[in-house]
DNA sequence: TGATTCACG
DNA sequence: ACGTACGTGAATCAA
């Protein structure tokens, strides 16, 4: 008899996260389902088992000891998304009659150890099915792990036994469990014994094989001073993660193996389950007749709550201007309406455009009083605008309340957010045959808006969506049909400028490798680089040599043609994205209109696009010439405003470090000040090198740095990098503990937050991969700090927008790059809305640091900045 | 479509 | 022993 015994949890968390999202058309997650059933089938052609169990860990929080909980406690930041799909893998496997087993107060863990060990007695043969390493130690004579990896990107399986655990670990698979006492395992939060990592941890086990050993023969042992002490002061801690490392193999489950043999399959009701899970093939691939599936039965929940619909003229849209609460879903093509729908109570009326009364109808219904909801502000904002008006009374956008309820999704349209908070749906009565997309986000919209609202206060997220978001999409709405005049002229003529030092180059380069190739493949490149001209190579990307930037920088000594490719590469960047990606977006008005993307980034950002204008160069004199050809309409000026340094004040404001404080509320620069710490010189005796490097540093810690990479950044040995970064936590020790207390609250919470509660979810925090937690960590030190710099210009936008409006001023917010507003202002009146940029920019938040802000002015971007 | 490269804060 | 700084979007190549 042989048994597969799946960790299903583990095999599940694997699944979520190596497979991208994956979700029915009612959005229901379906990623890990998916991943599940595959490594399931590909475990079961390996292995063909008699028998397979699956042990699941119980969702209510179950400890192995006494005292796990409070270890465990940092763990369990699981998204919804994957929980929900446990109730539902249980299910399948119930129908497929397989025995699932979960116990209140075990670990799945401890039921593949239990089973196994029934394995060992009983002489059957039992292979667990895991991703973690963990149930090593459960390896017998009768027992084998197939444990499920990712190398490269691509899932692996290995097959571990007895000898494999001799090789690669030189212990037997008991002794792993005294192992991990030794050296902790950060991802079960075991704490080990501090300053023994895996190294030592071996290399003790293998000598002398137990905690117990060493601790009951400690003077006699071998070992260097150092060890000695840690081992001396962890002794507590080794004892306690060895009883916490150590699964238990005595779970309260049936000690006869062939009560774990599948019963028959309810093959009806899986195939069912499936066709609502939209997995088709997968009918197949377990073997199932996909003709089983069962005519649809009565749904036995409660009846639904019924939407009277009703299609209606243009006309009936002057009744809808009474001031009463609306909701407000739409049908586009494009920037125009085709069709609308009005919710109001258990009422739904459908409104085509007419094309005649329609635009003029709907426009003055949007500008009427009246609380309204909607699930696009923006969209509705700039139509408005549009047609000669202001959407008013928008209390509620369901796409922005969802981005802000979660900002690492994808999809947020109401039918999605619905299911995914389980809001309540209408069932549909009356002319329900056309506009079918639009009536079905009817039907779960109002019941959408109620849960988004509740769960925005749960969270204490609601004054995100109604102080910030929904101010700041009418803005941007306004920002992109406003768009930003450019000189055409001046781009193409500065672009066949370009073409000519393109082609030269390119010249060059094909006599200075003694070949025609097409310098842009990296493919091509590389061959060319590294095997014709034999330049040293580092192997860094999957496909082959890597050619990027750094790598070049690193071997332009070598060969003349290194520098001409990386010229190359500026000019027809330059070329292709800036000069003939600006031309191509350039609108009829002679402007450029660009979309702002409201709910992209992880941190709160905007982002821009189609054309991307918050990437104009400027690091770089001939880059910069493109900026001189953004310029000002005729009588008007660009008034330029940026924060200086405003996420390193964040910084300041958010630890509280007096010493950085200090630093931004004396005159003198702060990398210089931050240079003079770190390096222990006076002001007066930092130097240009020293200050860039100390900038660098700032930088890095704003981003989670490590010391590797900031020696790379600045051309320092990774021990020097260390000191330096050593340096400034010593000096600004509220720093350092605030970047410790990030990361242990994120760990705690699940979640990183800015100061105005804006959260980011950071399941990678739990995992049991070294890169993605530490991932995890960076982004739980940097979140906050970009994130609330990012909630501070959103603020100053709906400040200046206000302020603008109520002065009358013939003045408009054009652009914002993220630390950096631009007004198009009317010449008479710039010097006036430069002050009143500074003014409000300044003051959109009150942190323990002065916030600057520099005001140019110019007539081209170039000249203002 | 995904990977690579590079522009910005 | 591992890989190696946060957040974006666009163009291009290669499969």
């Amino acid at each position: 008899m042989k048994i597969l015994a799946v960790d299903s949890n583990s095999i599940m968390n694997r699944a979520f996260y190596g497979i991208k999202m994956l979700t029915t058309k009612d959005g229901f997650f379906t990623n890990a389902v998916y991943g599940f059933l595959s490594i399931l089938l590909t475990s079961v052609a390996e292995t063909k088992p008699d028998a397979i169990v699956f042990a699941f860990d119980v969702h209510a929080p179950t400890f192995r000891h006494e005292f796990y909980k409070e270890y465990k406690a940092g763990r369990h930041a699981t998204p919804q998304e994957l929980i929900d799909q446990f109730p539902v893998v249980k299910e399948l496997l119930g129908y497929l009659g397989y025995p699932v087993i979960a116990i209140e107060g075990w670990e799945a863990d401890d039921i593949l150890g239990t089973v196994s060990r029934l394995c060992e007695e009983q002489g059957a043969d039992c292979v667990i099915s895991t991703g973690d390493r963990d149930s090593l130690q459960l390896i017998g004579e009768h027992t084998k792990v197939r444990l499920a990896t990712t190398k490269m990107g691509a899932p692996v399986s290995t097959m571990m036994d007895i000898p494999a655990v001799h090789k690669k670990y030189g212990v037997e698979p008991l002794e792993l469990i005294e192992v991990k006492a030794l050296m902790g395992d950060s991802s079960d939060n075991i704490p080990g014994v501090p300053g023994i990592g895996e190294k030592t941890a071996l290399d003790l086990i293998q000598r002398y094989h137990s905690v117990d050993y060493i601790y009951e023969h400690f003077d006699e042992l071998e070992l260097k001073p150092a060890q000695r002490k840690k081992l001396e002061e962890g002794k507590d801690l080794a004892y306690l993660s060895r009883r916490l490392g150590e699964i238990n193999r005595f779970a309260p489950i049936s000690q006869d193996l062939s009560d774990l043999l599948p019963k028959e399959r309810d093959e009806a009701a899986a195939v069912a389950l499936l066709t609502r899970l939209e997995m088709y093939k997968m009918i197949e691939r377990l073997g199932l007749d996909p003709t089983m599936a069962p005519e649809k039965t009565e749904e036995n929940s409660a009846p639904a709550r019924e939407m009277e619909v009703s299609f209606e003229p243009c006309s009936i849209l002057s009744e809808y201007c009474d001031g009463m609460s609306t909701d407000v879903l739409f049908e586009a093509e494009g920037d125009d309406l085709t069709a609308v729908c009005l919710i109001r109570g258990e009422k739904t009326v459908l409104i085509e455009n007419d094309g005649f009364f329609f635009d003029a109808e709907f426009a003055r219904f949007l500008c009427s009083k009246g609380e309204k909801r909607t699930d696009d502000l923006k969209f509705l904002c700039r139509w408005a605008e549009n047609h000669g008006g202001e959407a008013e009374g928008f209390l509620m956008d369901s796409s922005l309340a969802g981005y802000i309820l979660n900002v690492s999704g994808d999809d947020y349209t109401a039918e999605r957010l619905a299911a995914l908070y389980h809001a309540e749906k209408f069932e549909l009565k009356g002319d329900v045959d056309a506009h079918s997309e639009l009536l079905s986000k009817a039907a779960v919209f109002p019941g959408l808006c109620t849960v988004l609202r509740a769960e925005l206060e749960s969270c204490g997220e609601e004054k995100i969506l109604d102080e910030i978001e929904l101010p700041l999409a009418k803005i941007l709405a306004s920002m992109e049909l406003r768009g930003f005049k450019i000189d055409p002229e001046g781009i193409r003529s500065f672009g066949e400028e370009l073409s000519v030092t393109i082609d030269e180059t390119q010249q060059r380069i094909f006599e200075l490798c003694g070949e025609e190739f097409n310098i842009l493949s990296p493919k091509q490149l590389g061959v060319v680089l590294f095997e014709h001209l034999g330049l040293p190579a580092k192997k860094k990307t999957k496909s082959g040599y890597s050619t990027g930037a750094d790598v070049l920088e690193d071997i332009r000594k070598y060969h003349p043609a290194v520098d001409e490719i990386l010229e190359y590469r500026k000019l027809t960047k330059l070329r292709s994205t800036y000069v003939d990606g600006l031309l191509n977006a350039l609108a009829p008005d002679g402007r450029v209109h660009t979309r702002f993307n409201q709910k992209e980034t992880r941190t709160g950002r905007i982002s821009s696009l189609e054309p991307n204008l918050q990437n104009i160069p400027i690091r770089t004199e001939l880059g910069s010439r493109m900026r001189g050809f953004f310029v000002a309409k005729e009588g008007f000026t660009l008034v330029d405003a940026d924060y200086s340094q405003i996420e390193l004040r964040v910084l300041a404001h958010l630890s509280g470090d007096e010493n950085m404080i200090s630093a931004f509320t004396g005159g003198t620069d702060v990398h210089t000040q931050t240079a003079s710490q770190v390096f222990g010189v006076p002001e007066d005796f930092v130097t240009s090198q020293m200050r860039s490097r100390a900038k660098a540093v700032n930088f890095g810690i704003v981003y989670g740095i490590g010391a590797w990479s900031l020696g790379e950044n600045i051309g320092v040995p990774t021990k020097e990098a260390q000191q330096y970064i050593d340096s400034y936590l010593s000096h600004y020790s509220g720093v350092d503990r605030f970047m410790k207390e990030s990361i242990e609250s994120a760990k705690k919470c699940g979640y990183a937050v800015t100061s105005y509660g804006r959260r980011r979810y950071l399941p990678e925090l739990s995992s049991s991969n070294f890169n993605l937690r530490s991932f995890g960590e960076r982004v739980a030190r940097n979140m906050p700090i970009q994130g609330t710099a990012a909630d501070i210009i959103k603020l100053a936008m709906v400040r200046v927008e206000n302020r603008l409006e109520a002065e009358k001023l013939d003045a408009k917010l054009i652009m914002q790059v993220h630390d950096e507003l631009i007004v198009e202002a009317n010449e008479n009146c710039a010097q006036k809305v430069a002050d009143i940029l500074k003014e409000e920019m300044e003051n959109a938040a009150s942190l323990s640091v002065p916030m600057e802000v520099d005001v140019g002015m110019g007539k081209t971007w170039l000249l203002a900045h």
